[in-house]
DNA sequence: GATGAATGAGAGTTCATTCAT
DNA sequence: TATGAATGAACTCTCATTCAT
């Protein structure tokens, strides 16, 4: 314990827990145990297990926005960096620990009727989109503001199901099939 | 209470409950209270929370296919059979119940080495893209078993995406996107 | 299941598990199912738990008691015959299933104040140490009744205690002390 | 409730319980009404009710070596101090709420191949074995160690067929007869 | 800033028994 | 005679949270 990073030592902890476990599944106390924190504090941090997951999706959604950013930096086209976002991807799925996208999974664990975490997760997948339309949008040539949309929409459509049906069945072939129709559908489109 | 009918029940309250509130967060007093049996009753029948969630699963599985079969026998084509399974989906989208996909739902819910439930559904899933598969292997004129698999997996994926999309942004647009871009691959294969 | 012997099957199963996992440990669905018999017919049979553990006494009581007459008859002097007691205990513990006393376990699991079991095991023990004073009595050549009732009421003693320590410490130790405390005893008496 | 002793209070009241009423009889739900504790407070504490009996198992033995030692401290021979330990046992069997032997009775309880509690109490009565082994050994004079392992042995059992039969027969016969036993043995061999 | 003791409410599960057939 | 469905009460244990220090 390096004293200072109390507070994001109790993140990582918990967001590793709720995300091999699930939330609902993982206890204060395994959070507490797990983090050697002892609980009062964490409650000092924290004003209940729901701030925490809120913490947790946020620090998960800036890592991964600054991660996917980094990683298809270095592409020089569009098109190339488009792709990209598969093979960053393929990256994630290779490592151990992969359990499919945090906030979906979360999705399924808080009643339809949630006020806070279901609206964070919702705000947070608008930004991917938004991330995607701007990509595009920013290297097309002719191209409507409409067939943009649809192109980065169709992308982002394309990821989701990725990230989500490689974990499920255990395989990347959902990856791949998905790059697959990006290529295609990018391929309609005139861009630099 | 019709007397003979209590399984039924059970797991029709408990999925309802498991549907909209998510599995953790639905207890078993709530099942028994809202399906006015004892909790005694209820274990004569199921030997846990568990075996009443595979046999809601199984239950669910078996309607969609079945709902899904029938909703697109009356289409003439296979191309008009793929697409009514957007059409399909719309339908249920409009539900003041949906709540996205039952089985990706739970999937967040249980741990990354769950041995039950986690295996059931990607047996369900498997089941489906072999509907898929068949659907389309039924009606092609000139393509070849990849080229199959290609399409009916891609539809797949397209259908997975729909459903939590949708749910998630409670917006249809991800059914019409993904039903544009089967639309666009199915028009690459020759069907009958 | 032979038809006929249904209620002596009840007893023996019930009376197996009574004796290796306990009374309260054990279920009446255990009981049932382990004897293939349905759950009213039980109770058809036996009007509670507690009735069955009365049963299982009194068939256990019998049987021990003609077990051990029969095992010592073959004994030509009372000496021999009260030492044969110990022999037979021996035998008793190099079975696989040895469990101590059934009735002394038994007592452990009820409360202090009851009024059916309890009684019942005191019945028991009192048979038992009538019998032994017998045995002594009926062979005794100069003895007061009052050194006859101490010899008797000492081998019961033995006896109680060299089978539940034996139990206990899953050795034969505690037998072969009492019996070689049981022969100093009847040395300085005058037996036929 | 004087704040601090809430663990100690716990075990008394448990075990107070477990000895009248049986280890599987008393309930969780019994022990908190009767020691004012919430019901989380007693699993802070405890991880579990097999806990409790283990602390409650330890304490009684420590209070029974303690009492006993102290009780027999006062008599000035070997001799006497063996015997004292029948007078130890007359006088707990006077005490309103005697109940025989806490452990003999907890063995009743728990299955055949239990791996906690049965272990726990074998140890404590080989403790007694030792304890007596050596109050035996410390004074004599001439004798093997064989014999004084047999008189210490026989005095062990002779003892737990007293406490065990007295609370059977609700007589203190047993206890009489036992002792009487002794004192015979204990004659036959060469004491300071 | 940091703590461990204490909690009310509720978790899932099993109990011995009864009832309608 | 024999049954399996149904039950109320009780079971052990865990939850997220608060409190006094």
């Amino acid at each position: 314990m390096e004293k200072r990073n109390l507070k994001q030592q109790i993140i990582t902890t918990a967001g590793n827990l709720f995300y091999t476990k699930g939330y609902n599944t993982t206890g204060i106390n395994e959070i507490i145990s797990k983090s050697n924190v002892a609980k009062a504090t964490l409650y000092h941090h924290f004003k209940s297990k729901e701030a925490i997951c809120i913490a947790y999706l946020e620090a998960k959604h800036s890592l991964f926005m600054a991660s996917l950013t980094n990683s298809i930096a270095s592409e020089n086209s569009t098109k190339a960096k488009l792709l990209g976002i598969f093979e960053y991807l393929r990256s994630e799925f290779r490592k151990e620990d992969f359990g499919g996208c945090w906030a979906i999974k979360l999705l399924g664990e808080i009643p339809q009727n949630d006020k806070n975490i279901k609206p964070l997760i919702v705000r947070q997948k608008k930004e991917l989109i938004v991330f995607l339309n701007q990509l595009v949008g920013d290297s097309v040539k002719n191209a409507s503001k409409a067939e943009i949309e649809q192109l980065s929409n169709s992308i982002y459509l394309l990821y989701e199901t990725a990230i989500t049906e490689s974990y499920l069945h255990k395989s990347d072939w959902p990856i791949f099939q998905s790059r697959s129709i990006a290529q295609k559908l990018i391929a309609e489109i005139d861009l630099k």
